[in-house]
RNA sequence: GGACCGCUAGCUCAAUUUGGCAGAGCAACUGACUCUUAAUCAGUGUGUUCCGGGUUCGAGUCCCGGGCGGUUCACCA
C-alpha cells in the first residue's frame, strides 16, 4: 500500500470519484467529433485568415503545460496530434478547476476555435471540455518513451502510445497488405481462405504444431503452408487464387523467425516460374513505390532498390561465384560432404545432397544477396512439389528471392504429374524415416486431386513479415509483429 | 539448446569497478505563473534493487541456483 504505483492509482481513483461527484460520467458512450486532429490542422492551413473555425476534436492527453490561468495540452489521435489551449476566463472558474482532475493519459473532447499561437502552432482554444475516458495508470516517460524491449512487446499498447515509430511500422504493414491485395485483385486473382487445422501438415518442410479436436477425437496439425489446398482450387478451376494469412511452424525463434507468421501464397494457371518471377519483381517494386514513395529502402546501412528487373542467378553459378565451388565437380554425395568438411562447414551424415547444397547456399551465397536477387533452379531433393527442368531432371524450376541477405519469396512451376508427385512423396517419406523430421508428409488426398488433372501452374509464397522488415528497415521480425511470441511470464 | 550481456521508483537511468545510509530526471502531489511545447520556479513523497539460497558485522554490489529479456551461434525455406 505504500508502493508508489499504488499511490498513483489511489490518486487517480480519488480524481475519478470527484468527477463522479460533479454528476459527470467519466466513461461516456460517445462523443461527436467533427474533425481528426490532422483535419483540424489542415482546416486552418487551408484558410489561414479565418478566425472563426470551430471544431470538436477528441484524443488522448499526451502532454500538459499549466501556466496558472491558462494551460496548454497536446491531444493525440491516430491521425496525429493537436495543441489545445485552456483559458480560465473562457471556460469559467468552475470548469477550469474541474480540469485539475484531468491527467496525461485521459481521453478528452474539446470544442473550440482554431487559431495560431505566437510560435505559429495551430491550436484549438477550448470553449468546452468533455471527459471521455479517465485513465488510472501513468503513461511511460514522455521524453525517452518506452525502451524496455520486453515491456514494448508485452504491453504493445504502451509502445504504440509512446513511440511514434511503432505506429508507423504497423501502418506500413497494413498498407503493404492492402496494396498486395489490390495488385492481385487487379489481375483477376481471387482471395480464398483454406483450413488452418488439418489432418496432415504439408506444402513445406517444417515441424508442425499438433493439436487435438475433442469431438472428432482426432489429432490435427496447424498448417505450415497453404500450398496443397490452393493447388486443389486450381484443380477445381479457380485459375488465379491467393491466400494471405497465418502460418505456424514449430521451430526456433530468432530475429528472423516467429512461430506464427503471415504469408501470401498465390497460384496462377498456365504460368511457369519465369512468369511468376516477373510478377514478383513488379509487385514488390510497386508496393515499395506506393507505400514508401520510392523503390529504395535502407536495411542494415545498405540501400536496397526493389526496382524491376531484379538480378537472376543460377544456383550452381551462385556457388561458383560466391563460394568457389562447382557442385558438378562433386556429383557423389559423399564427395561433396567431404569437401564441405574440408571447408569447415558443419555437416551431418544424415544430410542428403539437397540439404548439403542448401547449407552451402546459406553459408556462401545468401548473406551476399543484398540487392533483390532471384536464385534459380534448385536441386530436386529440396523441392518435392516443384516440376523438374525438362533439360536436367536433377533440378527443378524453382526460384527463391532474396534481399538484405534474407529469403523473402519462394516459387516454382508446380509439379502436376501425379505419378511423379507420388514418387516424390515416397522419397520424402524415406528421408523422414531416416530421421529428417521436416521432410514432406505424404498426402494421399492431394494425390487423388492431382489425378483429376491440374493445369500447368506457377506458384508463389512470400513472407510478409520479412518484406515489412525490409521496407521499414527493422532488423528484428518482432518489430513488425504486434504481439510476437515470448516466453511465458 | 550453448555462449555473452542485462533486469534498481510508474518510465528513463545512476550507484556495482574497490561490499559501507539506494539516488537523479520525467510522471505524481502542494503552491506561483495568460503564448507554452522536454514550459519554468519553490516545495513534498516515492523502492520485494527479478526470485531463492549462501558468504559477511554489513550485499543492489561477491558466490551458487532459478526466472525473464536482448544479442549471437546452433536450428529453421
Amino acid at each position: 500500500m505504500t508502493d508508489r504505483g499504488e499511490d498513483i492509482l489511489q490518486q487517480r481513483l480519488a480524481k475519478l470519484e470527484r468527477i463522479r461527484e460533479r454528476g459527470i460520467d467519466p466513461y461516456p458512450s460517445r462523443y461527436c467529433k467533427t474533425h481528426t486532429t490532422q483535419q483540424a490542422m489542415a482546416l486552418l492551413d487551408k484558410d489561414p485568415d479565418a478566425d472563426n473555425l470551430t471544431v470538436s476534436v477528441a484524443g488522448r492527453i499526451i502532454a500538459k503545460r499549466g501556466m496558472g490561468k491558462i494551460t496548454f495540452l497536446h491531444i493525440a489521435d491516430s491521425s496525429g496530434k493537436l495543441q489545445a489551449l485552456l483559458k480560465k476566463n473562457l471556460l469559467g472558474e468552475d470548469k477550469y478547476a474541474f480540469f485539475k482532475d484531468f491527467d496525461i493519459g485521459d481521453f478528452i473532447g474539446i470544442d473550440g476555435r482554431l487559431f495560431k499561437t505566437n510560435t505559429g502552432e495551430t491550436t484549438v482554444e477550448a470553449s468546452e471540455i468533455t471527459m471521455l475516458t479517465k485513465s488510472l495508470q501513468p503513461l511511460p516517460e514522455k521524453w525517452h518513451g518506452l525502451t524496455d524491449v520486453e515491456k514494448r512487446y508485452r504491453q504493445r499498447y504502451l509502445d504504440l502510445i509512446s513511440n511514434d515509430d511503432a505506429q508507423k511500422i504497423f501502418k506500413i504493414r497494413s498498407k503493404v497488405i492492402t496494396e498486395m491485395r489490390r495488385l492481385l485483385d487487379e489481375r483477376d486473382f481471387i482471395e480464398v481462405s483454406t483450413p488452418i487445422l488439418n489432418p496432415t501438415a504439408g506444402g513445406a518442410s517444417a515441424k508442425p504444431f499438433i493439436t487435438h479436436h475433442n469431438t472428432l477425437d482426432r489429432q490435427l496439425y496447424l498448417r505450415i503452408a497453404t500450398e496443397l489446398h490452393l493447388k486443389r482450387l486450381i484443380i477445381g478451376g479457380l485459375d488465379r487464387v491467393y491466400e494471405i494469412g497465418p502460418i505456424f511452424r514449430n521451430e526456433g525463434i530468432s530475429t528472423k523467425h516467429n512461430p506464427e507468421f503471415t504469408s501470401i501464397e498465390s497460384y496462377e494457371a498456365y504460368a511457369d516460374y519465369n512468369d511468376v518471377m516477373v510478377n514478383v519483381e513488379n509487385m514488390i517494386s510497386s508496393i515499395a513505390q506506393k507505400v514508401l514513395g520510392t523503390t529504395k529502402t535502407t536495411y542494415n546501412d545498405e540501400v536496397i532498390d526493389f526496382a524491376a528487373p531484379w538480378k537472376r542467378i543460377d544456383l550452381r553459378q551462385s556457388l561458383i561465384e560466391y563460394g568457389g565451388i562447382d557442385v558438378e565437380d562433386y556429383l557423389d554425395t559423399e564427395g561433396l560432404r567431404q569437401k564441405m568438411r574440408d571447408l569447415h562447414i558443419d555437416v551431418d551424415n544424415r544430410m542428403g545432397r539437397g540439404n548439403l547444397i542448401d547449407k552451402l547456399l546459406s553459408t556462401y551465397v545468401e548473406p551476399n544477396l543484398i540487392q533483390p536477387t532471384f536464385l534459380m533452379d534448385y536441386p530436386l531433393e529440396m523441392s518435392p512439389l516443384a516440376k523438374k527442368k525438362p533439360d536436367d531432371p536433377r533440378f527443378v524450376e524453382r526460384f527463391e528471392a532474396f534481399a538484405g541477405g534474407m529469403e523473402i519469396a519462394n516459387a516454382f512451376t508446380e509439379l502436376n504429374d501425379p505419378q511423379d508427385q507420388r514418387e516424390r512423396f515416397a522419397q520424402q517419406l524415406a528421408m523422414r524415416q531416416a530421421g529428417d523430421e521436416e521432410a514432406e508428409m505424404p498426402d494421399e488426398d492431394f494425390l487423388t486431386a492431382l489425378e483429376y488433372g491440374m493445369p500447368p501452374t506457377g506458384g508463389l509464397g512470400v513472407g510478409i513479415d520479412r518484406l515489412v522488415m525490409l521496407l521499414t528497415g527493422q532488423p528484428s521480425i518482432r518489430e513488425v509483429i504486434l504481439f510476437p511470441q515470448l516466453k511465458s511470464k
